[in-house]
DNA sequence: CTGCTCCCTGTAAGTAATTGCAGCTGTAAT
DNA sequence: ATTACAGCTGCAATTACTTACAGGGAGCAG
């Protein structure tokens, strides 16, 4: 097994996207996987997301996975939006699913998935900043065993995050959040606002005049730089600054 | 080095808060450490957001640590806010540093962790669902130098996150998101609202009158059981339906 | 002391959101 | 073919937000 901080470093020296590729591409080669992808802001519900993808996986296969709106199907994408742990798909040979369409819907897909070269592999889901999730995913053409996958996580899934760290210089929408100095009272107010409170009931809440919390929140918009108090949630709870 | 799955199999095991503690402090009194804590919802900015703590970090330093409300001085928050990969804390002796006022009060207060008893150590940040982010950190009485604490990353970063998985239960408030079953046209128009457009506006960008994109607005705001468009905004984003 | 930031408050006109009513179309499943 | 649901629209009254005007007080650093 190859020193992983060695391999952080290498992901760290990397400038340009490409060079970055082509270093996962290496050091997946070298835990066994042909394939490898990386996803960020998948649009899963929201088709307006614009998705951000990095990857060597074919691409016939990606071309039919979204046309078929696999993404609304696959339990490895449910996973990985809602945990942090990995998932492993290991080669298994099981037989349909009788009863539930959606199951029988999973096992087929996961078979063509193997007729496009993705026998077994291993999802890693990575949560960031602002809401902001993705996945790392590695896939070997020829069968792996739970026991073979087992022992490759600890790195793949600290690999997994350095590549999410790494790659978000390229990610578009990743600018600096531009983390406004906001004063305790604007937070304060913007805390209650997302609470869907009106402006009089926060000013009963924080014993001030209603025209005072109004005040705050016009200075609490005009510091994150956007118009409205719905875009300034927005950008708030985007910006770690409140958590509703 | 201890089979990291079985480690994560043992977590799963846990019913009780209580047990969580003491299976971890199992895990990481095997890897060398003495202290550990896991932190959730740390009130970095937002005085008034309740944290999840748990862990075995001495009391006299925690309450320390809260008095001098370290959070915001911390350089170890402000990693694990912004990124996702860890954070190694070796045993040092640097002599203080002379300009930045700052930098000095850094300094002084990884001496004052040193006297209670926290020498070296490792952070990892962990990101959920919802913008909730916390971290796990393991701390050696003894010093450890950075090869050590190198080389324990992978597992420590994996066993992190399932413990992050294990203990979401229970944290307070990681309810169920309730994702509520939004349209395409509703989230489409949450999405623009988040951006800061009005009803008029969106109903231009939809070729739809506005009166129908308040509709929408209406029964979004009632499938994700809030009142206010405010308040649906927060929710929608929290629950992942929307990325601004 | 002067300048700075944060906190606080008022009036008033204009704009936008909320909520009640009532009604229409098309598609998909039972 | 009936039901169900998503999408669409109009009017009107009330409430809430936005913006532009104006001002005072407390605390802290140079």
């Amino acid at each position: 097994m190859s020193n992983a901080i060695a391999n952080i470093e290498l992901l760290q020296l990397c400038e340009t996207q490409e060079q970055l590729a082509a270093t996962i591409s290496g050091l997946a080669g070298k835990y066994g996987f042909e394939h490898w992808m990386y996803g960020l802001d998948l649009p899963v519900i929201d088709d307006r997301k614009q998705q951000y993808m990095l990857g060597g996986y074919p691409s016939d296969w990606v071309d039919h996975y979204f046309v078929n709106e696999y993404l609304r199907l696959d339990p490895v994408i449910a996973h990985c939006q809602a945990h942090s742990t990995p998932l492993l798909w290991p080669s298994t040979n099981t037989p349909p699913p009788s009863t539930d369409k959606r199951s029988r819907a999973v096992w087929r897909m996961f078979n063509e998935a193997r007729e496009f070269g993705l026998d077994s592999g291993i999802s890693i889901p990575v949560h960031g900043l602002g809401c902001r999730w993705g996945l790392m995913s590695f896939a070997a053409k020829t069968p792996m065993s739970l026991q073979d996958l087992q022992h490759l996580v600890p790195h793949l899934h600290l690999l997994a995050h350095c590549i999410h760290d790494a790659g978000r210089r390229y990610a578009p929408g990743i600018a600096p959040p531009a983390t406004a100095h906001l004063t305790a009272r604007e937070i304060e107010c913007l805390h209650w606002v997302a609470a869907g409170k009106t402006s009089w009931e926060i000013g009963r809440l924080l014993s001030v005049a209603e025209r005072t919390v109004v005040f705050h929140l016009q200075n609490a918009t005009q510091k994150l730089g956007v118009s409205g108090r719905q875009a300034a949630i927005a950008r708030a709870i985007v910006a770690g600054l409140i958590t509703p």
